[in-house]
DNA sequence: AATGAATGAGGATTCATTCAT
DNA sequence: TATGAATGAATCCTCATTCAT
């Protein structure tokens, strides 16, 4: 049966043609971005990325998805390590830093559909930055329980740690700073962090 | 000599022009965006315009300036005023959240021009980012000539202002939080960026 | 004022662009028919047909009616004169053999949208059958009413008149018979016509 | 052998595709129908439409020439039963109007090929014309030997039959009329028939 | 023989920009 | 200076057809 060889096959090609698809988008934006271009750098035909998606702005979200699932993943690995708090912010900081290095495509194309303009991505953008939440906020669970932290609002202090992770690292690299020099402030905004939620409550 | 007179109507119809460019592009973005509706909603005729502006991105940029010209006319006059620094940066992220409130258009198109994927913009966004962050960086500066602060890492921690205030609100607002419950914050994050910036060399 | 020269020159450049689409339409059907092509033998650029029409649909439905009207007007005035019902029947297919011939893309395309299956634009055709109805109705109510003829169904027997002669003209035609030939059965369709319609009740 | 089964399989496949064909071609035309919906709806591959048929065109004849020699059939077999002529013309008008109500695809496939404007299927249309014009011609001819009507001009005499016939149900239908109001119309159009072409030599 | 994944030609439509008035 | 009619480049998507399996 090559049932499950094609299923694996198409899947496959599916991610191919994702990963072709966001080093579009995430050079022109959606709009610049041209189908044509995609299937051509993916080496197939125009018609057949309409075998594998409805249309481009399907391409676009289902990108987005892959994206998200890649860097939760990430996310989550880098977080199951138990450690003091301070020790898995500054994880999740380089974690962060390295996605944007490493995976420079996703990084830069979530974060314009996260702060972009266009409402057609800005509920699938919105899940997304729900589940980011999520992950933060489970490890700021488990350091109040461990007494490390005080109680305090901890959706508003997951999205403090996560705005200020995601930002801190894309602005730097907007204004062209070396990946070693993004690193190297890691532990400072850590400990900034852990000190101003602490001050929460203090 | 009419000359003056004419400067200040050709200035004023600029002006005009880019408020309703601005409405525009927050709404859908740079290329979603049709010059022509912008045209019929500023009642002028769409080849008007071009007496203007170059081109369609010409509107954009000059119209990303403006924003940061007022933007950071607030800015300052916000910062302008002397007092202790957990005080002047509260006042920043209290700026900062009336501004998305009350220019919601502006604030989302200069996010997502810093945020968003269009290189032809970049420049442009990276330079409005820089003038933030002088601002910043002279209250510090300040700050630390007067010994409230020890010495440090000047545009890295202007940076860390920055990011966690524009990206602190603007997630708050996709989330859905009230303008009210932002401003709450306001305390809590000034007060964590000091301790932030004092434990950077504890 | 040049309101009215210009809105003469608007309704000119449709007429003139309805006269090219008709030629297309009738030679390949709606939807072998290629819009820029209409517009390339219009002498005007792709854009323009869309500053005059909503869509390819609208020309075709426009065209559609364009057509009626100017058939529908040669009708009225070819049965506007009096005279015996034989007479008016046979000027009557006199006129449509004509029509068939001197504007054989307008009469091809009025066929094809009446008998063919694109249920778009069947309401449209629909309502054109009506109207040549009306006027033939209108014909045989004069002709009772004048006791040429005896009360019988109105409608039915406009029908019968409308479609045979129509159909007898368009296959003659398919089958290649010329004008002549065609022409030279008027009276002996006219005088079948009025046989049967008097059989109809005798 | 197991050639002739095969060759039987063959065919039955074929007709099987043919009546699919049929029905979408009725419904949407030969533009908008889409060959690989009718493989479907014939549950088989859309490859394998293309080991029966050379190519959509081909099905498109096949299947007009497939309803011509059904509809011929019945056309022959109800011509075929001697009687007065008024009898199987009426039969004729019977027969035609059952065959648009049961086989309505057919019906309304062969009139939109007939008055439709693709030049493609002109050829296929007019020699289907020709058939149904032969069969009219010999119930003519049979009658004009019985002395029932005068020597006339049997083409245009047949022609004149078939145009009515058609063109009348069909018309009918279009204005929404039931079967049963055209079933009643069949004496009154074959006596006027026959008045008119007796009336042509009077 | 049968399949359906892959192909790419083709076309309607939008919209930034120009230019004659 | 102001206009808006005209333009045509640019692009997403459909679908008839092929061909390797």
């Amino acid at each position: 049966m090559p049932k499950i060889v094609d299923e694996q096959m198409r899947e496959a090609t599916k991610q191919h043609i994702l990963r072709k698809a966001a080093r579009e988008f995430a050079r022109l934006g959606f709009d610049q971005a041209n189908i044509n271009v995609i299937a051509e750098q993916a080496g197939i035909g125009k018609g057949t990325i309409y075998l594998y998606f409805q249309n481009k702005r399907d391409v676009f979200v289902e990108m987005l998805r892959s994206i998200a699932q890649t860097q939760l993943a990430t996310i989550r690995t880098t977080l199951a390590t138990k450690g003091a708090l301070q020790q898995r912010l500054e994880r999740l900081f380089l974690a962060f830093a390295r996605l944007a290095q490493d995976n420079s495509d996703s990084f830069n194309v979530y974060m314009s559909a996260l702060y972009g303009v266009n409402r057609a991505f800005k509920d699938e953008a919105t899940k997304l930055l729900r589940d980011y939440l999520a992950v933060i906020a489970l490890v700021l669970e488990e350091s109040q329980a461990a007494g490390e932290i005080q109680p305090c609002n901890i959706e508003a202090t997951a999205l403090l740690v996560l705005s200020l992770t995601e930002s801190y690292i894309h602005s730097a690299r907007v204004l062209g700073w070396s990946q070693q020099q993004i690193s190297r402030q890691a532990s400072v905004i850590a400990r900034q962090m852990i000190e101003g939620i602490r001050a929460d409550h203090s």
